[in-house]
DNA sequence: TCGATTGTGTGAATTATTTCACACAATATT
DNA sequence: AATATTGTGTGAAATAATTCACACAATCGA
C-alpha cells in the first residue's frame, strides 16, 4: 500500500525534467541531482520513455526531456509507467487468482475504491508541483 | 501500490464475521471459509483483535467476533491494523530516509494525496459490503 | 572516426511478504 | 478436575518483489 522507491525515483526525474525547459538531461545528471542510483535511473528513464512520458536523445548532448507538457502528465501516469497498473487489490487484476470468484461480496467495493484512488492520482499533475517555485533550486 | 495478501485476508475475515450475527467463529472455520492459511489467519485475527476490531473468546465454542458494529469499521482501519499505517510515500513516514529533505518540491503534494487516499479508504465501511446481500451465501 | 551518450539484457544482492511450525496459555463443557 | 477446544506469541523458512550493478551494443555530434 505504498509507492515503491522506483515510483518515487520516477517522479523525481520527471519533476526535474519539467523544470529543464526542454533541454535534454543525461542519465548521470538526473541520477546525481535526484539521488537515484545510476543504473536504476537508466532503467526507469527508459520505461518512462516507453510510456511516452519522456523522449530520449542518444549521442552527445543527448539525454531525456519531457515528451509532452507538464499539464498533461499525472502522478498516475508516471507511477503506472514504472510500477505497472495501479491495482489496489489483486482480485481486480486477475480474478482467477482468487478461489472465491463469483460469490465474493468485496469485488464491487474494490472496483469502486480502485477507480477513486486512480482518479485521485490522475488528478495530480506535474505542473502543480512545478508551479510552486522554490528558490532553493532544483531537485524535484 | 497494492494491498498485500495479508490485508486482503483480513478484510475477508472481517466481512465474514460481520455476517455472523455476533456468534464467535473459530480460526479454523474462518481459515477454511476464507481460503486463508490456518496459522497466518491466527496471526491476522490476533492483530485485528489488538486493534480493537475483533474480540476473541477462548475455550470450546469460542473464536472471534466483531468488537463493534459494521458501520464503525472501515477498510482503512482493517488495512492499517495488519499492514501498519498507510504511508503512500516513504518520505512522509520518515523524512530522514530522504537526502533531499528541505528542498524537495514533492513533499506537500504527497501529504495532500496521502490524506485524500486515507480519507477515501476510511469512507468505505464494512456495513456497505454486508448490506449488498447476495443469495449465493457466505464468504466475504 | 572518436568520445560521449543512451539502450538492453542478465543476474545478484537486498528487502519484503507470505507462510507455517511449535510450544504455551486460557476457557468452556462435562 | 479432566479434557477437548480455543487463542497467544515467537520466530523462522520459503517465496516473491524490489533494487541495483555490470557489461556491452547502438547511436549521435563534432
Amino acid at each position: 500500500m505504498r509507492l515503491t522507491k522506483k515510483g518515487d525515483y520516477a517522479l523525481r526525474a520527471v519533476i526535474q525534467l519539467a523544470s529543464a525547459d526542454g533541454v535534454p538531461k543525461s542519465i548521470s545528471h538526473l541520477s546525481k541531482v535526484g539521488a537515484i542510483p545510476r543504473n536504476f535511473a537508466a532503467k526507469i528513464l527508459k520505461e518512462l520513455a516507453n510510456a511516452g512520458i519522456l523522449k530520449s536523445y542518444a549521442g552527445k548532448n543527448g539525454g531525456y526531456r519531457l515528451a509532452k507538457s507538464a499539464e498533461e502528465i499525472s502522478f498516475r501516469e508516471i507511477i503506472e509507467a514504472v510500477e505497472g497498473p495501479i491495482i489496489i487489490n489483486r482480485c481486480i487484476e486477475d480474478s482467477s487468482d482468487c478461489s472465491r470468484v463469483g460469490f465474493c461480496r468485496m469485488y464491487d467495493a474494490w472496483m469502486t475504491t480502485q477507480r477513486k484512488v486512480v482518479d485521485l492520482l490522475d488528478g495530480v499533475r506535474i505542473s502543480e508541483i512545478i508551479d510552486k517555485k522554490i528558490d532553493t533550486f532544483s531537485v524535484g
